[in-house]
DNA sequence: GTACTTTTTGGAAGCGCTTCCATTCCTACG
DNA sequence: CGTAGGAATGGAAGCGCTTCCAAAAAGTAC
């Protein structure tokens, strides 16, 4: 059914070898590239994917690792805005994109990219501080770029946020409000974003002088874990939450309403993402906005920059974030 | 660096032929098969995909499509949610997914993947009445499954719900709280989830003999739109709103809300999907539970059955719903 | 033990392409 | 006009695997 490349040589009267320097950008001499690509674009003739990675050992296809507990993955938009960053990109550089999710253990996933040995780099979420498969993607030939990063990748290709000055931003911010008793709700522990959001709210608590012990409540991300670590600090009198996350947030106001405190008067409360439905809450969140589309696209042009030039000096990319201010910490509006 | 077959077949004392024959399951005695069994988790050897594939035809690699403008696509979990799904499913039953989204036109994505010939079958989202890269898969030999489906495809294999009966059924629920006013806020029209839930709208509101002139306004499944058209709505009295997604519901909210109008006091109202937020929202939402990924993981294993038998009969497959009745439209508590 | 069938095995072709190497073709210069 | 040197081209090997076919081995029945 589809033509192939003998086909295509036939047809344009030169040599297979001919025809695949065409495709290839091999040096022809103008006349007959002309003819070959004529035919080229008469036929519609694309080489097969399998038979070129096969010969040249590479395939053009790109993959994408977001191995991460199912239970945090697509709860809300931000990793499907981080794929479609990618995919941004992709679609001019790539011949296809692969996927792999966190189904198996990442020993698995690990052995299943590098034995099938299909595509030519790899995008990885980095979240958490000890990562098998982020560690041994790194040691193998294959170029790849992290979407966060951990204190040892420092050599490493990534792209990431400044976590650690975004959440003492956002702290700081509830600080200025003159809130005295403001609590955390973390991601995660373990994970890189977590942990640093974390330095970044003790880093301004102590430098306005103002207590932590007993404020800090272990959280996942989720909303669920919002709600329980907000019933804690509601008990312990908080003023003011700052959330890992706008899911985390979510779940912070739920449990806020449920003891008919209002938000920002007696608790003022902030996330971190500003994902399309932060603006939507009632109030609407504050929060910090990190550009999770745009980080999934500078991955990918990142990836291909390296792939381009294998032996070059690692890229690190810190993307700008930016607190943006809304009803859950300056009032305004609060319903009847 | 990593082993071949012919290495395989000389560790292990046989021809590169058995050694193929023991990995795809081609007849060889028991004892051989030990043999090379034991080499090949000595060795951790894995065929090269590329080579299979050129070799054999097939890949073990599927791909998914889902041709989604980007500004519907991962704006809320519903795409993630299918995405995971399907990969619970592939883990074990494929080598690997590609991933298409919709950055190209839709006659480039299909050249794409037809052309480049590497995927062993297909799943795509088919909402759209009108879709040529659906059309195209279909005729063309790769094994497709539809998430969704069009009048048209009644011959094809494909996962999806009954809209039509669903969208009664809570339209139902809103005419039994003896509303009458009821509008709805479209998705985006032209796809048949849309469509069908207008018609199981009207449906309903005929059989109750109510009227629908001028309660209805087109929305594109997002919440902007669901602001829109929830203004549109409160302008013409309507006492309840059934919004055909949950973000669309969201929307609404917010403006029924910044009219200060009480939900479901003033309005009742009620989406469909029941994603996470859904539930979280106040009041929590009325709504129509489809569960997204389970349809994934139905289409991936649909997909599989394709493949295995090729010539056999298209399947067909619809999900049952549950309408998930929740505070936006039976009261319980409302905020003080 | 022989003759025949069935199972197991190895040899070899070939999937469609890239790329090395040798050959041919130009062009330019002595 | 002859020839060196560079550009363009074709031939052929080979990427790592599957699978057809024929040969060898192992059963089975007499």
């Amino acid at each position: 059914m589809a033509p192939n490349i003998d086909e295509l040589a036939r047809l344009s009267g030169v040599s297979r070898a001919t025809v695949s320097r065409v495709i290839n950008g091999g040096s022809v001499s103008e006349k007959t590239r002309r003819r070959v690509e004529h035919m080229l674009a008469e036929t519609g003739y694309r080489p097969n994917l399998a038979a070129r990675s096969l010969a040249s050992g590479r395939s053009g296809v790109v993959g994408v690792v977001m191995h991460i507990d199912p239970h945090l993955l697509f709860r809300d938009a931000y990793f499907g805005q981080l794929l479609q960053g990618m995919s941004d990109e992709f679609v001019d550089l790539a011949a296809g994109m692969m996927l792999w999710l966190g189904n198996r253990s990442k020993e698995q996933t690990l052995d299943n990219i590098l034995s099938m040995g299909l595509v030519d780099g790899v995008i990885v979420t980095a979240h958490y501080r000890e990562d098998p498969l982020v560690d041994g993607l790194l040691a193998s030939h294959l170029p790849t770029v992290l979407v966060g990063h951990r204190r040892l990748d420092r050599t490493a290709s990534y792209v990431d946020v400044d976590h650690v000055h975004a959440a003492d931003s956002v702290t700081s911010h509830l600080i200025q409000l003159g809130r005295t008793r403001i609590g955390h709700i973390t991601g995660m522990r373990g994970t890189v974003a977590a942990e640093d959001r974390i330095t970044g709210y003790r880093r301004a608590m102590e430098r306005a002088g103002l207590p932590t012990d007993g404020l800090m409540v272990d959280g996942d991300f989720n909303a669920p874990s919002g709600v329980r670590g907000a019933e804690v600090l509601l008990d312990r009198r908080c003023d003011a939450i700052f959330c890992a996350n706008d899911a985390t947030a979510m779940g912070a106001l739920e449990a806020v309403r449920a003891r008919g405190l209002g938000v920002p008067d007696d608790v003022a409360l902030a996330g971190f993402d500003d994902l399309d439905f932060a603006a939507r809450l009632d109030p609407p969140l504050t929060t910090v906005r990190q550009g999770v589309r745009e980080q999934g696209a500078e991955a990918a042009r990142t990836l291909f920059q390296l792939m381009a030039d294998r032996d070059g000096t690692p890229r690190r990319v810190i993307l700008p974030t930016e607190l943006v201010i809304r009803q859950s910490t300056v009032g305004g509006v609060t319903r009847p």
